[in-house]
DNA sequence: CCGAGTTGGTTGACATCTAAATTACCCATA
DNA sequence: TATGGGTAATTTAGATGTCAACCAACTCGG
């Protein structure tokens, strides 16, 4: 621990660390936020929809085979739950449609429509814009510089924090 | 595509820029996510509770002489219909309580009871070391340096990018 | 072929969240 | 003092999101 009279023993400096990286924290949630809000407001400001509706499309568009329900699951990183009620608005409104899949009568194949891969392409075209706006404060060095910092971030959380506790003691 | 008359113009750079952008928006949002799972799961498990009740009562920690409602809904980024309903939840539990503020009859003083006090620092400590955990990947340089990118993306947002679109064209 | 266990998808109960409308109150000013 | 614009909080309707329970269909060992 501490080794003369030395307040910033191991321990402080634990504490500081936590500190540091809890503030770190903070500021990418908060980045995350302002992006996210802003792409929410204009997606249902210029075309009346959301972001997970948007979300699923995107999927949809780069795989133009379709996919199953349970692929969307896992790429969305949400629930079944969650994507099945997400498929039954877009169903509604004539943008995807479920196919029933050959080899697994369990299994159902969620496509674009020809009317939703158009709505889908206008959208994108304008979403990349904003994106591409909200992150010009940044020189092309910067950007490099943060996208490593966060793929080290990300690969040291894949690797080594399970979602659930089990690490920590 | 072409030969001699360069394809790389103006507007092609501009499009393979929107698409570096997307991709560090792609990147900063799964890193955001992950970390998010991850509390969301602990809280859940370790805590009965939940991220943005976690976070409110963060806000009062900090304020011991409470905060109002409008505070704490531009503090939290999230509406004020949000506010009251989490509000509502956790004075129910007897974590929060609800004071009239003297000046203003229509302001309500939010607090932090003795119990809910006792609650969130519990969990706060424990939350803490989550959070350095999953940061734990990332040396303190780095730590400053996405601290810093971080820190310009928000700034460049806040000062040039409006919630609703009015800027781009 | 059969029964146990697994997987794909849906449903229901509940907690968040937003946007818009409502209620109550503040305050400046004529 | 009255009147009108703004602000604080709540309410409402509707979209997301989780989890757990459920059904149907698949798989595979015996």
């Amino acid at each position: 621990m501490s080794a003369d009279t030395r307040p910033i023993d191991a321990e402080t400096r634990a504490t500081s660390d936590d500190h540091h990286a809890l503030r770190l924290w903070l500021r990418l949630y908060a980045c995350t936020s302002l992006v996210e809000s802003r792409v929410r407001r204009r997606l249902q400001s210029r075309f009346g929809t959301t972001l997970p509706r948007f979300d699923l499309m995107a999927q949809l568009d780069r795989s133009p085979q379709g996919l199953r329900m349970s692929e969307l699951s896992s790429r969305l990183m949400v629930t079944g739950g969650n994507v099945t009620g997400l498929t039954d608005n877009l169903e509604d409104e004539g943008l995807v449609v479920r196919e029933s899949d050959g080899t697994d009568r369990r299994a159902l194949r969620v496509k674009l429509t020809r009317e939703g891969r158009r709505v889908f392409r206008t959208m994108a075209a304008e979403h990349e814009r904003w994106i591409a706006e909200m992150f010009a404060g940044l020189s092309a060095r910067e950007a490099r510089s943060l996208a490593e910092r966060l793929n080290t971030l990300k690969q040291h959380i894949l690797d080594n924090v399970p979602l659930d506790e089990r690490g920590t003691e």
